[in-house]
DNA sequence: GTGGTCTAGACCACC
DNA sequence: GTGGTCTAGACCACC
């Protein structure tokens, strides 16, 4: 897992964790079944207090991706075909986000095809 | 103007209001030497607190996008050239911004683009 | 409010905060917009740490029971629909657990009318 | 036995064995002399570590539940009378316990009466 | 070792 | 004053 926190970030700390495992678990690093890393682990690599990572993974499996045992440690949830039905909503909600964004600065679709071509060089 | 508050939001509330006008006056919605609402009037409009308003608008002139006369309200300053490389690279920085995202999840550049054709229509 | 925490109960104390006012709320002595004590308060009140109480609080307005905002409290959000099909769940669920309990101990329905009966009294 | 065990319950595992291992016991499933399953073979039926068995166990013979004899298993212990006793004693509980929630919940009697009617059919 | 709960006490943004 | 976040460190049940 790669996971960065960045302290300055408004967003708070615990949710930069669910974010991260979140995304972990999109993108496929992350399966059903797997074994996350435990909660004082993760909070002794991350430098921070075992009870921030804790609730994270406690905010995780209220959400349903994550089932946590005492004892057996916290495993990934994903049904399979969820997945991917939440890979493709995130993306298209992080696009739009940036349409709007573009839009209300004034620029026109095709101004972002321009952007496109130019980056993706 | 179009401003809304999310007190929810983890980005503190004055800040939020920054970003707002500063987005506002890159889109040209406002230009410069146009008077901003006062600061018990927007404080009003936005169910703040004015300590919260006024907060907002001395960030705002410590950056050079308007200037506050005791007596004669606040008026936006922006010189001629740097609204255009602003606003330039605002839109890069966020196209940038959602194509880690999606990288990160996993998407190749192939289905950004499939999906752009999709929502454009 | 009427609240009072068993130290010794198995139920986790933040868990008997949220009971509590949940029960509250269900039974009406809570209603939609009121403001829940402030978590200091509620805390000093119950001699419970700050941080347990917010847990509670936080917990509530994940479950839709209430909306906490800082700088303004607590207030209680129910929709008014809702209140009382909850509260006949609630009621219902109480009542099969009960039942179940008492088949599996080999009583019949006519053992627990007779009981009722006698306790009604 | 129908023995569930619900890792997530606030009430500890071993104390559930107990309470399944003694309503079984009211229920009249297992009687004065039963022969209990063995340690092991209880824990392998409901996945648990042989200690979290064994320590029902022990406090199930203290509470003169069973008799357990090493090399010959735990036997159940219940002198005729005790056992009908327990057994109303139980259901009253039970019982007080359903109304206490229901009145709480600011249900009538009548409303309890109607509920038992309809469900009972 | 594992996760879950709790106290004590700090700092933050907003009121 | 309000709620939200975080560290430090303890104890619990279960493995």
């Amino acid at each position: 897992m790669n996971l960065t926190i960045d302290a300055k970030s408004p967003l708070p700390v615990y949710q930069q964790v669910i974010q991260a495992i979140k995304l972990e678990v999109l993108s496929g690093g992350l399966r059903d079944g797997d074994l996350l890393p435990s909660i004082r682990d993760l909070a002794k690599l991350l430098k921070l207090n075992p009870n921030t990572v804790a609730k994270a993974y406690y905010a995780l499996e209220a959400e349903g991706f994550s089932e946590n045992r005492s004892g057996s440690g916290s495993r990934v949830r994903v049904p399979a075909g969820r997945q991917d039905s939440l890979r493709k909503a995130m993306l298209e909600s992080e696009f739009k986000n940036f349409l709007e964004k573009a839009v209300s600065l004034g620029f026109t679709l095709e101004d972002i095809k321009q952007l496109a071509e130019r980056i993706k060089k």
